[in-house]
RNA sequence: GCGCCAGUAGCUCAGUUGGAUAGAGCAACGGCCUUCUAAGCCGUGGGUCAGGGGUUCGAAUCCCUUCUGGCGUGCCA
């Protein structure tokens, strides 16, 4: 809002003072107070196309924007830096402006309506979601929302693999399971089998309901029985994890549904006519490296059947068929060996490649007691979303997913989250939140509710963290915009940290509700409550909830062992016994 | 071997796409609760931005190169 605006304003000077222009220049919030609110390097950028020095130009430039009223001072620095220190009237229009667009602040219409496919997730259905599905979920199910926010059309998608290889060897598992229930000796679990304790449970329920029926019937049908079963079963299951963590799909494709329609058939009919393909040791190949992959691949196997790559094929080009204008593919760290054979198969049938994009997430490494957790879904170890749920809950796992950049690695310590979450930067953002709920309601005591009149004394709001928390929420509709256009969902949380901080900051520094002064009272009670809407605007599109009051859990019975408990006595202890903190001093210097 | 990703404080990570003295949380240390919820605030210490070279007014950021870690390189999916 205030970027844009400066950006004009620098515009126009361009055009008065007829400088060459490249467009090059910036507007920035610099790190350091001292530079002002804002600073530019427009004359840095454009000082040698206009054959001039750099502090030269910039003090024409100054001069002019000394001339307006939004700003309060402006100044050379350094090399030639413009800073820029706004007016507080322009800071109280730009939060009366935020009041104004209540619900609808932040939304915007970037996106054009333009029609969006995320595809997310889509764990094979041979067993419970895990820590990277997790992951998943939480990222694709935030830029959806992000996404829609600012004007684009977006919907949620899983793809199921419901055929092929993995689902033959869920159904043998789930019967190996099922015979071992029965009684039978089935001898040692066969290494290529799923080990997990689900196929166990999985059979358990199917011997509940079915006995031995389906053990008696021929195999063929039996096999089909028990997949059939399998799949519903793990479907569910997976289903009811991503409820838990409030994540819903506008889609569910299925793959044996694709299979039914053809489309595998069609598929290798169209890369043949596009003259794509070729015979070698009785398998179809795919002419792939002409497109950019490394190698030709396998598109039906001798045995005649078809490769995982012919229905992805298939399924992407249902994609295109379904007129996305972008189709994101959001995939696990193992999958980028993935993206150049598809994107050849897409070029390979003349399909506008530039539509399709591929996030991949990096992998989620756990670690308990300082160690790495193995995970292994053959051998059935491994951590599952259910886990990660219960240990730390959805909000916590939500933020901690969204807080790291997909392609950086996130290290999770499962039993620190355990033990005690309060070193999780959430419970920070939330009780923000809960403390402005908890003024407004002190206040409401004696009487003071916000109201649309009040609005006309947001002139006496000049503290410099009240500015500073305008400023930060006059920059979250640009975020948003930046998030969906770098899908780079990360910098929400790390804005929520620091709207959060600046406002515990402001709580440590003035009181809101100041009982001789009912006009500035209710001034800041107008700031605070846009600053509380703000937060929670952010945390929703997070999947985080925003509380009104925190459980105060640290507080409860003396029993209680959490960590924050535990620092707080030792503190107390180290003050009233000077020694036994000396001590502590002592023996660290030691080191 | 080749390809992708990463290497920033003791730990986990940011760093606004090339800007000024590199930040946050946790951990450590010191202070602040008869005052709107101390899950908070204020302060202190902590850095060869993996190493080297280059590009320019200016590099954690871009290019080259070396090292380290993860993943991929199936007629598995």
């Amino acid at each position: 809002m205030i970027k844009e605006l400066i950006l004009e304003d620098l515009k126009k000077i361009v055009n008065t003072l007829k400088l060459e222009n490249n467009d090059r220049y910036t507007v920035e919030e610099p790190n350091s107070k001292e530079h002002g609110d804002f600073s530019t390097n427009i004359a840095m950028v454009l000082a040698k196309l206009n054959k001039t020095y750099p502090r030269d130009l910039a003090g024409k430039i100054v001069e002019k924007l000394k001339k307006n009223k939004h700003y309060s001072n402006v100044e050379i620095a350094g090399p030639g830096f413009i800073n820029i220190i706004i007016s507080h009237a322009l800071y109280q229009d730009i939060l009366l402006e935020i009041f104004e667009a209540g619900e609808d602040f932040g939304t915007s219409t970037y996106g054009n309506g333009q029609m969006v496919l995320l595809e997310f997730v889509s764990a094979n259905p041979t067993g419970p979601l895990n820590i990277v599905n997790a992951r998943a979920a939480s990222y694709g199910d935030a830029l959806c929302k992000i996404m829609r926010r600012v004007g684009y059309t977006a919907e949620r998608e899983f793809y199921i693999n419901d055929a092929g290889n993995q689902v033959d060897i869920l159904a043998e598992s789930v019967e190996l399971r099922l015979r071992e229930l029965r009684g039978e000796d089935i001898g040692e679990f066969p290494f290529e089998a799923y080990h997990g304790d689900y196929v166990i449970e999985l059979a358990k329920e199917i011997n509940s309901l079915e006995g031995n029926r389906i053990l008696l019937m021929p195999e063929k049908d039996r096999l089909d029985k028990l997949k059939e079963f399998s799949l519903q079963y793990i479907h569910n299951l997976q289903k009811s994890s991503l409820a838990k963590f409030d994540v819903e799909f506008d889609n569910w494709v299925s793959e044996k549904n694709l299979r039914k329609q053809g489309m595998v058939e069609e598929v290798l009919s169209y890369l043949a006519e596009a003259h794509c393909t070729y015979e070698k040791d009785d398998a179809i190949w795919f002419k792939s490296s002409e497109f950019g992959d490394d190698k030709d691949r396998v598109l039906l196997k001798a045995d005649g059947t078809p490769t995982y790559i012919v229905p992805d094929i298939a399924y992407h080009l249902t994609k295109y068929q379904r007129g996305f204008d972008v189709m994101i593919d959001v995939l696990g760290p193992d999958h980028h060996g993935y993206i150049p054979r598809i994107t050849a198969a897409i070029e390979a049938l003349k399909y506008d490649q530039t539509k399709l994009q591929f996030i991949i997430l990096q992998q989620v490494n756990l670690f308990e007691q300082g160690e790495k957790v193995k995970m292994s879904k053959r051998l059935g170890k491994l951590v599952t979303m259910d886990d990660l749920y219960r240990a730390v809950g959805k909000d916590v796992s939500r933020f901690f997913f969204l807080q790291r950049s997909t392609n950086s690695h996130l290290n999770f310590d499962l039993e620190l989250a355990t033990k005690d979450s309060n070193e999780n930067p959430v419970y920070y953002c939330q009780y923000a939140h809960a403390r402005i709920h908890s003024i407004l309601k002190n206040a409401k005591k004696l009487g003071w509710k916000p109201r649309k009149s009040d609005l006309k004394s947001l002139d006496l709001l000049v503290e410099p963290e009240e500015m500073d928390l305008i400023k930060k929420m006059s920059r979250f509709p640009e975020l948003l915009i930046s998030i969906a256009e770098t899908r780079e969902t990360h910098r929400l949380p790390t804005y929520v940290i620091e709207l959060a901080g600046l406002f515990h900051k402001y709580y440590g520094k003035h009181k809101v509700v100041d009982e001789q002064n009912e006009i500035i009272t209710r001034a800041r009670l107008h700031l605070i409550k846009i600053v509380g809407k703000v937060l929670k605007m952010a945390l929703d599109l997070m999947g985080v909830s925003a509380p009104e009051e925190m459980k105060q859990k640290t507080k409860t019975t003396p029993k209680s062992t959490s960590t924050k408990k535990k620092t707080r006595t030792t503190k107390s202890s180290s003050k009233s016994k000077t020694g036994t903190s000396k001590k502590s001093t002592t023996t660290k210097s030691k080191k």
